[in-house]
DNA sequence: TTATATTATTGCAATGTTACGATTAATAGG
DNA sequence: CCTATTAATCGTAACATTGCAATAATATAA
């Protein structure tokens, strides 16, 4: 198979899975981290940082891209890339939900 | 290639990379979520919940068990699994550290 | 227009993931 | 011992992901 059975779940498990999925790649969590550390908005110098391939690098922002958690602008002949606050903080509240849920207090392992 | 280089990146990216990947499965957050609710922590019955075989479902609850999320007992001849609340405090931890980053004031895109 | 710089896309090889049937442990109860 | 129950493992087919070389697209500058 290798193929993800999504209708067995709810929109909720997979709207958490999908965003889990795109932080499962240290890559994607470092473009990130770069992204909320630069105080301006820097482009392509990405690749740099990241010890990656162009093509790789932006492959990876597609992905972020595309899960609406960043977002990018023509900037002459370089593009520029940047968090976008409000879907990155409407994940945030999905994503600490499911992390912050109450441990039963009965003890049974 | 198809294989993550790691080397590129640090431990700390690698590891919510790790955390992240294993909530990236629909099946595993099912799982998990229902841990949590289940008061008294249920065994094989999750076969039931989630609507996958029980190889399938092993597999996952393996893939929870070896990042230390879940411990599972043997109960005669049913294994009983439940959250293990000091390392998922811990994934916790490290993942909210990563989802709450303060955003730049600055806007750029 | 031509050259240069930057990013996106294509194509593909290597590897990883998902799912399940079949089988194999492991345990409990006769 | 034998049988039933439950869960883990094996094997494998289908599909997904990762990474990069090569190439195409886009925009600026001369």
């Amino acid at each position: 198979m290798g193929l993800v059975k999504s209708e067995k779940f709810t929109d909720q498990q997979n709207e958490i899975a999908l965003f889990a999925k795109v932080f499962g790649h240290p890559a994607r969590v470092s473009i990130l981290q770069y992204l909320f550390n630069i105080n301006s908005c820097v482009c392509g110098d990405i690749v740099n940082q990241i010890g990656l391939s162009q093509p790789t690098v932006s492959q990876h922002l597609k992905e972020l891209k595309h899960l609406g958690l960043i977002k990018g602008s023509v900037e002459g002949t370089s593009v520029c890339y940047c968090i976008h606050k409000e879907n990155w903080a409407a994940m945030k509240e999905v994503m600490i939900a499911f992390l912050d849920q109450d441990i039963p207090q009965t003890d049974c392992c």
